[in-house]
DNA sequence: CGGATTCTGTTCGCTGGCGTACCTTCTGCG
DNA sequence: CGCAGAAGGTACGCCAGCGAACAGAATCCG
């Protein structure tokens, strides 16, 4: 598509999670992670198939998607540099109904299924570990984010769930630009794709973006927040609460 | 409101999770259970205010709420004897910001949350506890059903979702009847009390359910079942794959 | 260079659900 | 008994978003 500059590889402390662990614990896991390139599209894993492996995201976001049978589609949450996917690996169950699809490319690292979950157990319980109430807590943050999606799906408009779904990229993004076509936006939010290009127009009209085949610039993102619903706000601050460790952009 | 036959105390291990617990490990939480009357409407928790209990329901039901800045409310989702009210005490955090509400009248066991974290706390781990990974498995179920609501939410009618509604609260219920006004169920739906009385007169219409001022009687369940988007199917299963320990209806 | 494809923009009629307003029917209670 | 309040039913205009169809514009590729 364009000419990728060959960037240095990512640091997987740039995952926050990762970046949370102390030394010690964080040794013992880097030594298993493995760099993986995440394309737009690619699948990471479709429902009911169990996971090989967790992904620490470093910059890249993967959208979990629920598929219905008559293939419209809807995002559940996303996941960035904040999260990992694959938390059925260590909560239990293994699977989840979901499609976990890459929706901005970039890069994760990821480690062996099992090995995780020993590090899970391992430091669970009263050892005081960091690791295991760390991904707790991830895994409260997100089920907030599910939770106001479905409200946000309810009660808001397209033009809202647009700009909350335009942020929470941002915010798991280095840079303001986004690389998505509106029919995937589309996809995500489970709206037609003329609704987005309707929605993305009136905030192209109000200067708060630039779009251009599948290229997205944010110009004000402030006034993107001064749109957006109540939805982004509680989400962001729940995770912030959570998962305080967290360094702030 | 109507005469409550006396009837003898439920059990605690009606509760689903109480009762896939081993005897020693049950043994150890039964002593510090406390039988507390839920009654319809009140609430067990609000945004932000951190708990003092969690809850295992026995023959009531609790419905997890987002209420919106303007009052609008939408049912995030619902908990029966299948599961336990007061996750975030366990999983980290300690608050959410959502409300839960009594939907169906009934009882529940409540144990202080510092109990319960000591008990979850030293069965974590590699000490294989039953009771922490079922709490976990039980979380995961949890969030699948978040996952099918905003799903729902974007995708189907009110009347599918009145059906999901019904039978999701039909399986966590020991009878066929609900006490339940169309005014509430609007509420958890996040939709007008009209459109209930219109999905709800269509039921009643083709002899599924019969309604009178907060009473319904499921009269055709397999009817409800045609009807419903497959969401509640979906929701029904992962509940059943996660927690297999529990007794089917 | 030129055709094919991808992406975006626009239109039109339709419908599900919303907001509003009002009415009837039960039920509980003084 | 009779009234107040709660619960349910109905109607009307309105609009956001849907489905379908099509048209320009940018980009890719042979």
């Amino acid at each position: 598509m364009s000419i990728m500059p060959k960037l240095p590889p990512p640091n997987p402390r740039q995952n926050h999670l990762l970046a949370a662990l102390p030394e010690d614990e964080y040794a013992r896991l880097s030594v298993e992670l493995e760099l993986v390139p995440l394309q737009l599209g690619m699948a990471i894993y479709e429902p009911g198939v169990e996971l090989n492996h967790v992904y620490f995201p470093t910059d890249a976001i993967v959208s979990l998607l629920y598929v219905m049978e008559n293939g419209a589609s809807a995002e559940i949450a996303v996941v960035g540099n904040e999260g990992i996917v694959g938390i059925a690996l260590f909560m239990g169950g293994g699977t989840m109904p979901n499609r976990a699809v890459v929706q901005s490319a970039g890069h994760a690292y990821r480690m062996k299924g099992k090995l995780l979950k020993l590090e899970f157990a391992r430091f669970g319980g009263r050892r005081h570990g960091t690791l295991h109430p760390l991904l707790l807590r991830y895994t409260m943050a997100l089920l907030t984010q599910m939770a106001q999606t479905a409200v946000c799906n309810r009660h808001h408009t397209v033009d809202q769930q647009l700009c909350r779904w335009l942020l929470l990229s941002l915010d798991r993004l280095p840079s303001n630009e986004l690389q998505m076509t509106q029919e995937l936006i589309a996809n995500m939010l489970g709206v037609r794709r003329e609704g987005v290009t309707e929605a993305a127009g009136r905030l192209q009209k109000a200067g708060l973006i630039h779009y251009s085949r599948g290229h997205i610039d944010v110009l004000d993102r402030p006034g993107l927040e001064a749109r957006v619903c109540e939805c982004y706000e509680v989400v962001r601050q729940e995770f912030e609460r959570l998962l305080p460790e967290v360094p702030k952009k």
